[in-house]
DNA sequence: TGAACATATGAACAAATGAACATATGTTAA
DNA sequence: TTAACATATGTTCATTTGTTCATATGTTCA
């Protein structure tokens, strides 16, 4: 195939498509993943959700009633975050709780917090 | 008593408008203001940007260059950021460089990377 | 002054996004 | 089994977003 290394990692500083040699940059896929990660948390329902999880788990239902937002809108956001891995869930008979998947998505909230109260 | 404080904080818990007292959340004014921040990083342009600033300050053109991406659409995106006071600006000749405005945009992309790496 | 360069801005357009509604799936209890 | 409840999913639609191209603004130097 000759030229399919294209994923592999390159000692020679020369190649163009790796900006990761200069200034420290991550490489692309990391970048790419970074940005995904704040996209998720760039909507203010997602936001709302997550918040609602810091003080310990609940279910879609009293999340719905807490923040004022339909089930169906709770539920779609519940979904990203699940995929996005920011949150976790258990099943207890007909309800579903959520809760943050790990600390590392408070310390995160908290940074922007910091920022925004400024 | 009437309906006129409801900005302080209330013991009773039945106050629907106001969910700060709940769950510690924030008012709402920060919590849209926090996905707003986080609105502006997820963007993987933007991140780019930022990155190629963590070093220290870039011109557009050399940014351009260094990310491969089009002096337009680096501007526009600087635009965005810097009106978000993510970064800040000094001119030098034909030049305009630009930097990171503080510390916590750093702060944040780190936590951001830190949860992406894992 | 005018040419060359560096950056910003505006308009147009395709793609992504979030909300709302209807409906489906899954669970419990009778 | 069926009814009632809790949550998930599919679809449509209006809006937002990022890019590109063309052009405008601003700076330096001859």
């Amino acid at each position: 195939m000759g030229d399919i290394n294209n994923n592999e990692k390159v000692e020679n500083i020369e190649t163009p498509t790796n900006i990761c040699n200069e200034r420290c940059m991550p490489c692309d896929e990391y970048l790419y993943d970074l940005s995904e990660l704040f996209r998720i948390f760039g909507d203010s329902t997602r936001i709302k959700i997550l918040y609602s999880l810091f003080e310990g788990e609940l279910c879609v239902n009293d999340m719905s009633a807490l923040l004022g937002l339909s089930q169906s809108s709770i539920s779609h956001q519940l979904r990203i975050l699940k995929d996005a891995k920011l949150v976790k869930f258990r099943r207890e008979g007909k309800s579903i709780y959520y809760s943050l998947d790990d600390e590392h998505v408070k310390t995160i909230l908290c940074m922007g917090m910091e920022h925004v109260e400024e």
